[in-house]
DNA sequence: AACGCCGATGACAACGCTGCCATCATAACC
DNA sequence: GGTTATGATGGCAGCGTTGTCATCGGCGTT
């Protein structure tokens, strides 16, 4: 009696359905049944055939079953490098679900600005049938990808797009009230003089969350002063520039709320140069919680987006069906992470 | 006359061989070797078969393909949760090959911990048939799934492992030497102290850093001092408690070299406690010039590996079958980036 | 002129699976 | 008891491609 069953191929060649019908003495047709949880299989074949691909660690090879039906099992994941951190997160939602229901992830990144985009695009979903697509910002902004997508009859998920689209389904936070929020809070410190650093034009979100700020500002009657309002790109580098802009004004404002998380760390950076204390001497709000934000110093108060709860439903609503059936918008709750970066501004009472 | 051929149907069934082989005047086989670059094709056909290929945006089935044939173009990449900037550049190597060849990525992220690990690796390799697989450390040096590759005959790269494995392909950096030049550095600047925080036990480079770190000392005949090392796990987390041990020895070290930048920026946060001025009381190095080298302040001292430039390299080592015909180890420069986070001891002459 | 060779091309099976339909036994109905 | 519904199962075609082998013509050789 050898200790590894007998019966067991160490051949480097894959159980087939075959073999396991053979071993659980039914019909592939059954095991095929078996395999895709289908009803109108007794238990006892059930067990029988759930046995046998035990034994034979049996797996449905992927491209049969692509060819075979509609079905791929495989889902896209389409980026443009927002920041690293935030794909990351998003790719370990996506993976975590896709590994519970037997999917696959395919990744690709691409170029939004790419002329060629739109083909590549149909490229991908027509050579491999992908299941549905998960488009992330700026991408899910962009016209060639979303013809694509459609033209291939493909279903998609957007996260955080700019705007809803008929019949397409999003997942998002408020962007808006999630920067209202923040732009309220540093009001309630008792900043008057709130700096803003856009992010890049062509991300929906960026658009809401200068809107929220600029609500904020508003309902608190406080003015919206041009000056105070300095493009950036989400990027570090950017993020030097708005803050160089917004630090040698001459009448400077007591606190910067940067669009992301990025562009707040490099206010940081910046203000040394001027020789300013934070928050003592400036107020810093970020945005999205990335690691960034807890690795300055200090460390920075932002606003936390789950992230990974939000990939994680995406997958959910393409595996479901629910993307094309009925388009749905899934928002989720947005949550202000304060930390030392932000107090009240200098000669405040308290 | 409509702008667009009449011929080109806008439904969202994509063309298949049939449709380019009967615009072309071929049999389906000739627009096969067409496709996959086959010699014993003539000019002319060659021609008028490309013509239908680009007319129909006709693209090979990634099903059809990978069932009928041995090739899957189909990469897998395997990770287990390293920082997120690494994987993230590392992803991006990868893509960028796999589209120049017409290859496709599939991601799986892993627990090395995970006692199912074998079971999984071996699911994924069987069911989609892999061209090839890329590890990542830890998982490159986890013994589960080097052996669920081998048992699938599926070639794999590693990256940076933790020693060669006979018949293994390797792709690194020499980790030795830069932590040598690291701390040659540190010590050609005037330390006589340097602490060093230690990465993940489990993790190969680790703990070629480390006894570079303990060569460079020996070769300029300093003592190797136990309470100097500490162990860390290249998590910011582990730094900070990292940090907090040797910031706090009644004899302090001048300088500190940590296994990575994450932990480098731990030990930044916690010099703040103690009221320690970066880099004017205390140097700190970091190692592979992530985005949070440059975000902290200081900006971090740090070794730059080519962590792009060696994915690429992988994924041309997999598609070419290297890997696989003979074994090779390949072996990319690291470069030092000298930043303001190091600087002489104080009290040094200059 | 007959032969063999080679490059170009096509016919056809096979890849492993699922969809559709047929079959059969058993249970429920009048 | 005969008929119909229902659940369980299997047979078989076909998914779009590639591998194998056959075919066909033209060309160089003897």
């Amino acid at each position: 009696m050898k200790p590894t069953s007998p019966e067991r191929p160490e051949n480097h060649k894959p159980a087939s359905i075959y073999d396991v019908a053979k071993r659980a003495g039914v019909s592939i047709k059954t095991v095929s049944r078996v395999v895709n949880r289908q009803s109108n299989v007794s238990d006892a074949t059930r067990e029988k055939v759930m046995e046998a691909v035990e034994a034979l660690s049996y797996r449905p090879n992927i491209f049969a079953r692509g060819l075979a039906s509609e079905r791929s099992f495989l889902i896209g994941l389409l980026y443009d490098n927002p920041s690293a951190g935030y794909i990351a997160a998003m790719q370990v939602g996506v993976l975590t679900r896709c590994r519970e229901e037997g999917y696959h992830l395919i990744v690709e990144s691409l170029d939004a600005a790419n002329p060629n985009l739109g083909r590549q695009v149909h490229s991908l979903v027509t050579e491999s049938s992908l299941h549905g697509v998960i488009l992330t910002p700026p991408l899910c902004d962009t016209q060639a990808v979303i013809d694509a997508l459609n033209r291939a009859n493909c279903p998609f998920v957007r996260i955080a797009p700019e705007k809803h689209l008929p019949g397409a389904s999003d997942v998002r936070i408020d962007d808006f009230k999630a920067a209202y929020d923040m732009t309220a809070y540093l009001i309630g410190l008792g900043h008057r003089r709130i700096g803003f650093i856009k992010g890049h034009p062509g991300h929906g979100a960026a658009q809401a969350r200068f809107a929220g700020y600029r609500s904020a500002l508003e309902h608190a009657g406080l003015p919206l002063e041009e000056e105070l309002c300095v493009q950036g790109f989400f990027s570090y580098q950017s993020g030097l520039e708005a803050g160089e802009k917004l630090l040698t004004l001459k009448n400077r404002p007591t606190a910067i709320f940067a669009g992301n998380d990025d562009m707040a760390a490099a206010v940081l950076a910046c203000s040394q140069r001027y020789n300013l204390k934070i928050p003592h001497d400036l107020s810093v709000a970020g945005f999205d919680d990335s690691l960034v934000a807890q690795v300055v110093s200090p460390r920075l108060t932002t606003c936390r987006q789950p992230i990974r709860e939000m990939a994680e439903a995406a997958v959910s609503m393409l595996i479901q069906r629910t993307a094309t059936d009925a388009p749905v918008e899934r928002q989720f709750e947005h949550e202000l992470v304060v930390r030392e970066s932000t107090v009240p501004p200098p000669g405040a009472i308290g």
